[in-house]
DNA sequence: GAAAAGATGT
């Protein structure tokens, strides 16, 4: 713990001819707002003969503005009793800076200072607050010296602490010992159960609570049905449900939030909106629960219907749609919301921040993505730890991988989500080789890389064709750092070995590993039967593949094109009609290229665009160029019913191949041409930048789904291997 | 004199 900063005294106000009276001292400093006000106030207060005053002093320690002011004023108090202490640890613990509780108490601790049991739940609650297990335990251990550990309040308080510091085995062990409990007691501890996702513990504790003939709370019901919501367990949800109906419990307005947060955040929003239909008025609270639950889900109209209808509106809300916008994939929409904001005067807070961060992370321009920077920067974001994080992020996916090392480097405290970040970045630059450094360095400082690390790590390496490196790490993630693997792992092994045409090995994965495989299992098999024309084995994983997902259009095209190879007419009028019948189409492509401060969208065969007939004459005229070197439509990737002829067209008419052209007419200053394409990159379309980047000697960087191409003088970064 | 709940983010 570090020195306190010294009281500095401003002796402004010499102007008043006699001393106030304590009353009006007070009264003063219930009304003083400003910092420089209040000092102004205390130094009177010194000046005056009540300096002493009990009341006087705690109610400065109560009101001053900075925290910190208080508590120098607090280490001036020559011997402090638990009557000024008690209240200012209470005051503290409450406050947005809880671990300053931790100074006062050093302090008594240090000088012998009397401290009594009223003291521990506030100390406990900064503990649990901060996560401070190591202050937690100090003071669990003068406490118990003190002989305070039975009193009933401090009891609570321990398991609160070793809840908040994920101990819940600590937890336990202090409820088990305690010979009263009160309902707050069995809420903690059921709470504690809660938050950890151990449903059937809490219930258990639930029941044995009724058995001691306590009456279940709507906090109770609150805690329990917002840990349902978070893990989205539906079920036991339901279940909570069903009991507050059965026993005609009273259901106010907060547990009514909290039924409809549940419902919202389990994606069961026909039930939520029924519940929120019954709610008059509509609070603030549920109101944006039910925006987040439909953005969540896909349904970010409904989403902004509810938006739209709120009366108020306060800085969560909006960060509720901002990010609803993002993760739905319409981050312009997301970053004009935020506009919208700041032309409202509504000052953003981080987490505003992170949505709108990763809005332009989605939208993947980096122009936008500096002018973003230098607004974090601007208003003060720039410091804190996740907001560094998500720049990194934003950086790399808007295909600047310097500018995301930029950010690492200047970054003065690192933790793993930073290093995952950088890995990632590396990663979906298709440099596996610093991935990998990046890793090990990683280790060398001493940040234990999670299970979302070492999916970067595997990534890169199936993506790099590193496979005897890839099983390296695997084994080293389950048996060196025990972690079990999971879908996301076992996807880039099936990756890893089916890139690299091992197909016996990528089967084996798929048929040893201990979860059943899903959609991205069978995605990756039947991706590498793809690249690699293994077409037995590739209708074998799509089938499995729309067994979980009927409506798949990966499977559906794939299969229709291997019954087309082989000349099944039949079987292809088949999944036609069926594709037809349940409205499938493969989804639309669609390209965005930034020029000057401008975002411009294609979709393929688009003729929307004002300067269409020039891009297109354009799109001729490269195409022309092309052949010359040897360059011939290739239409594998095109959906089967059409003509070879009508194929052909199609393919030159994609998304991406339309945005370049419209960056050649335009860009001419700009160095490099930013592409950014909301599915895979195709055969024809990667050719043809490759070509483009030679012929006309342009730098391209395109983004597709999931990672970067950099084209340069006739070559892509990713060696052709993605 | 004391301890517990609902919405947003990497």
């Amino acid at each position: 713990m570090s020195a306190v900063p010294q009281p500095t005294i401003s002796l402004a106000s010499r102007n008043f001819k006699s001393l106030p009276a304590p009353k009006t001292l007070l009264k003063t400093l219930s009304s003083s707002h400003s910092l420089t006000h209040f000092k102004q106030i205390h130094a009177q207060i010194l000046r005056s003969n009540h300096s002493h005053s009990h009341s006087l002093i705690l109610k400065l320690l109560l009101s001053s503005p900075s925290l910190t002011y208080s508590l120098s004023i607090f280490f001036h108090l020559p011997h402090p009793l638990p009557s000024i202490s008690t209240p200012f640890l209470r005051h503290l613990s409450r406050s947005s800076k809880p671990e300053l509780a931790f100074f006062v108490y050093q302090r008594l601790r240090n000088e012998g200072i009397r401290i009594d049991r009223f003291a521990f739940p506030p100390l406990l609650k900064a503990a649990a607050t901060v996560g401070g297990l190591a202050e937690g335990k100090e003071i669990h251990g003068f406490g118990f010296k003190s002989g305070f550990d039975s009193d009933p309040f401090v009891q609570t308080g321990l398991m609160a602490m070793y809840l908040g510091c994920g101990r819940l085995l600590e937890a336990r062990l202090v409820f088990d010992k305690m010979s009263y409990r009160d309902i707050v007691t069995w809420s903690i501890m059921i709470d504690g159960y809660c938050q950890s996702g151990l449903f059937d513990d809490a219930l258990e504790l639930f029941e044995e609570m009724k058995s001691a003939n306590i009456e279940a709370d709507k906090f109770i019901f609150s805690s329990f049905l917002s840990a349902c919501g978070r893990a989205g367990n539906l079920d036991y949800g339901k279940a909570i449900h069903d009991y507050i109906i059965q026993n005609d419990l009273v259901v106010d307005a907060h547990l009514r939030s909290a039924l409809v947060t549940m419902y919202a955040s389990c994606g069961c929003m026909d039930m939520a909106q029924q519940l929120f239909d019954q709610m008059t008025p509509k609070n603030l609270v549920v109101s944006t629960a039910m925006v987040s639950g439909y953005s969540r889900h896909g349904r970010v109209e409904d989403a902004r219907l509810i938006f739209d209808q709120m009366l108020e509106k306060d800085l969560v809300s909006w960060s509720a749609m901002i990010s609803g916008y993002a993760e739905s994939d319409q981050p312009q929409e997301a970053l004009r919301l935020f506009n919208e904001l700041e032309v409202l005067g509504i000052r953003p807070d981080q987490v505003t921040m992170l949505s709108v961060i990763s809005a332009c992370a989605r939208l993947g321009v980096l122009d936008k993505a500096k002018w973003i920077h230098l607004f974090v920067d601007k208003n003060g974001f720039g410091g804190a730890l996740p907001i560094n994080n998500a720049l990194i992020d934003m950086y790399a996916k808007c295909g600047s991988l310097e500018r995301a090392r930029g950010v690492f480097e200047k970054m003065t405290r690192r933790n793993v989500i930073s290093w995952t970040s950088m890995i990632n970045a590396f990663a979906m630059h298709g440099d596996a080789n610093n991935a990998l450094i990046f890793f090990h360095k990683m280790k060398e400082a001493h940040i234990e890389p999670n299970g979302i690390t070492f999916v970067g790590v595997l990534y890169a390496c199936s993506h790099a064709g590193l496979v005897e490196e890839g099983k390296k790490i695997f084994t080293s993630m389950i048996n060196e750092y025990k972690i079990t693997p999971k879908h996301e792992h076992y996807g880039c092994m099936v990756d890893l070995f089916g890139r690299a045409n091992l197909l016996r090995e990528a089967v084996e994965i798929v048929e040893t590993m201990p979860l059943s495989p899903n959609v991205v299992i069978w995605g990756s098999l039947m991706a590498a039967c793809q690249i690699h024309g293994e077409t037995e084995l590739g209708e074998f994983a799509a089938k499995r593949l729309l067994e979980l997902e009927p409506d798949h259009d990966g499977a559906l095209v794939l299969l229709s094109n291997i019954y087309a190879k082989e000349r099944k007419w039949q079987d292809v009028g088949e999944l036609r009609q069926l594709m037809k019948e349940r409205g499938i189409s493969k989804e639309k492509g669609c390209s965005r290229i930034e020029l000057n401060n401008e975002v411009h969208e294609f979709l393929v065969a688009d003729r929307n665009h004002k300067q269409a007939d020039e891009i297109y004459d354009k799109l001729d005229e490269v195409v022309n160029q092309l052949k010359l070197v040897g360059y011939a439509p290739n239409t594998g990737s095109v959906l089967v019913d059409l003509e070879e002829e009508e194929k052909r067209e199609v393919v030159l008419w994609h998304s991406e191949k339309l945005a370049l052209c419209y960056g050649l007419i335009n860009g001419r200053k700009d160095p490099c041409i930013r592409i950014v394409k909301n599915l895979r990159v195709c055969e024809d379309c990667h050719t043809f930048m490759k070509l483009v980047s030679k012929v006309y000697g342009r730098e391209i960087v395109v983004r597709d789904r999931t990672r970067f191409h950099h084209y340069r003088d006739g070559v892509c970064s990713c060696k052709d291997y993605w």
